[in-house]
DNA sequence: GACGAAATTGTGAACGCTAACATTCTTTGT
DNA sequence: ACAAAGAATGTTAGCGTTCACAATTTCGTC
């Protein structure tokens, strides 16, 4: 800086007053300020204007899962939108949920000096150990969040259940079965909610319960039990890639989806039209998600604290893996 | 760190030997160091560090088209490989390849003072943006890498074509069709020649080349296209999620997989299994990638440049989506 | 044509750390 | 017991910015 200052005939100071965009300095000044600056291929050092101004411009997130499709759409998001907001975005990936493992991610981004921190974890524990935990910068949730939760922006997984549930009562069904996420995830907790009150409205018991874990792998093995059972005429797979699971195992024992069996799974990945049959799935926005979880961040650093919950809606999109129940099923 | 020195009643210097682990501090001295720094909660300010040291352990990170199955799998294993040496990464994402954009990437990295750029495009546009370049640090290439190329790390895209089709080959189908990605990608160009080799070195022509852009839905405009046409009883198909675009439309029309047509994809994402029928594939190692290319990050660091090119070769999965074509097809 | 206010520019210190060198303690050998 | 070598610690000077304030210039006004 002080080459540059020396280049265009100016104190340092005025340098970084061109730098910085300041008023208070005459255009005439500025131009030659500028030129020097290109002409020495000067570049500013973050590192010093950090150490004195204290701010990084840099937001952390910690994430976890970031095979699955909504994990790593979510971080996409998240880091997109920071960017556009002037701010670079630091990703950590935790591997399990233990209070060590959050510490240290903790740690190491505010050892890269964060202003705010945006967790992206839908387990129950990781929420819990990180609300627990001391953060001096803004912590911001944007997965497995639920209602009145302070700072969090989160999509209405319950309502997306419900609907999605509703669709396959709706069409005739008497009541759905549901392949469950791990229920330490909030998400898939919520989801089973939601699958649940969608029957209570409608004064039915809901069908039976499996537990998966995500991959389509225990979607297959769901899929083998219920093709077993004449009594399930629909299923609702709380996310595509269990649900994907589940409908091969109706292929290989024969079973016709949706003609004996309707199948709703939950995430809208970009292979969900073109299974067979084309999935019927709850569509979530992550990227608006991301916007929305970086404009928090914002109000967070400008200490606008506004506790309230952001929800997003999702919404049901009906394609083939669903249909009415056979006739043969519904007499009685 | 004076507060710490204080406490410990020593200098700031040796607050800072303790910290940096030198060995030239008493035992008695560094638990006493040790203890105030833990009793203050004390923690080191990495910008005046990195001011002094002008070591920022922090290595960039280009990439693009983030929700694609492997773009997204080469950025998070490039990012675990580097944390587990000890750097940060950031990532941060372009939309298209201009010059402007790659210039405007790798200017927002060096602003955070990357110590080398590991780039993730395989758009082949991007790279000979890139390499034209003027960057102060080392540059490593992890995608869309031809033999020979230096500091790069990939994987072999051609042979992985090759093994692909000569699997169908094998299985007795005289030629086999092609759905590409997008051929400004080096990947899909790779893939392609790959494809036409395997033909021309058993002297046989290939079958019909079909233009595809990744998509599952352009996957499935070329499968209904290929429905039309009986000479075909074999498709290549670049990535996976086309295969089974591709496959959607087979059924459609009432093409049977593997019975009337083999389907072969490329990445083996998580579905790949559990579509109906289990795709065949080739699955490439990606965390390995991601580990090789921090290696040859962590050489290019050190000094010691190896200018060979890291090839990893990708392996066949074979699932039910190809099999022998029928009898009926093969009468002459 | 000189006065004061506003606009523009400059000066010195500080941010928290490490590098280089200086100093003070311990040993060790005789 | 004393020098010399080596181990352990301390001192000082920056790294490249911005901040707070001081100094200078410019301009409008009478």
């Amino acid at each position: 800086m002080t080459d540059v200052a020396a280049a265009a005939g100016v104190s340092h100071q005025t340098v970084s007053r061109v730098l910085n965009g300041s008023e208070l300095v005459r255009d005439e000044t500025r131009v030659r300020v500028l030129a020097a600056i290109a002409e020495l291929g000067y570049r500013r050092n973050n590192a010093a204007r950090l150490l004195v101004t204290n701010r990084s411009h840099r937001i952390g997130m910690i994430s976890a899962h970031l095979v699955l499709h909504g994990p790593s759409m979510i971080a996409v998001s998240v880091q997109d939108a920071g960017h556009k907001a002037g701010y670079d975005v630091s990703l950590v990936a935790v591997e399990d949920f233990s209070a060590q493992s959050l510490r240290e991610a903790v740690d190491r981004l505010l050892d890269e000096a964060v202003e705010a921190i945006v967790v992206a974890v839908a387990h129950r524990q990781a929420l819990e150990q990180v609300s627990s935990l001391e953060v001096p910068v803004p912590v911001i949730i944007v997965q497995g969040v639920s209602d009145g939760q302070p700072m969090a922006v989160g999509i209405e997984q319950e309502a997306g259940a419900r609907v999605a549930v509703e669709h396959l009562l709706d069409l005739g069904h008497r009541h759905v079965a549901h392949l469950t996420g791990p229920l330490e995830w909030v998400e898939a907790a919520q989801r089973r909610a939601g699958w649940q009150h969608a029957h209570e409205d409608r004064h039915v018991l809901p069908g039976p319960e499996l537990a998966g874990d995500w991959s389509p792998q225990s979607g297959y093995e769901a899929g083998l039990r219920i093709a077993e059972d004449p009594d399930v005429t629909a299923v609702f797979a709380a996310n595509d890639g269990m649900a994907m699971g589940l409908m091969y195992a109706l292929h290989e024992k024969g079973r016709d989806v949706p003609g004996e069996i309707s199948v709703v799974g939950f995430d809208n990945v970009p292979e969900a039209p073109y299974v067979w049959p084309a999935l019927t799935t709850v569509n979530q926005e992550f990227s608006l998600l991301g916007r929305r979880a970086v404009e928090l961040t914002m109000q967070a650093l400008a200490g606008e604290a506004d506790p309230s919950t952001q929800l997003i809606r999702p919404e049901l999109v009906v394609r083939d893996s669903t249909a009415a129940p056979r006739p043969a099923v519904r007499e009685r």
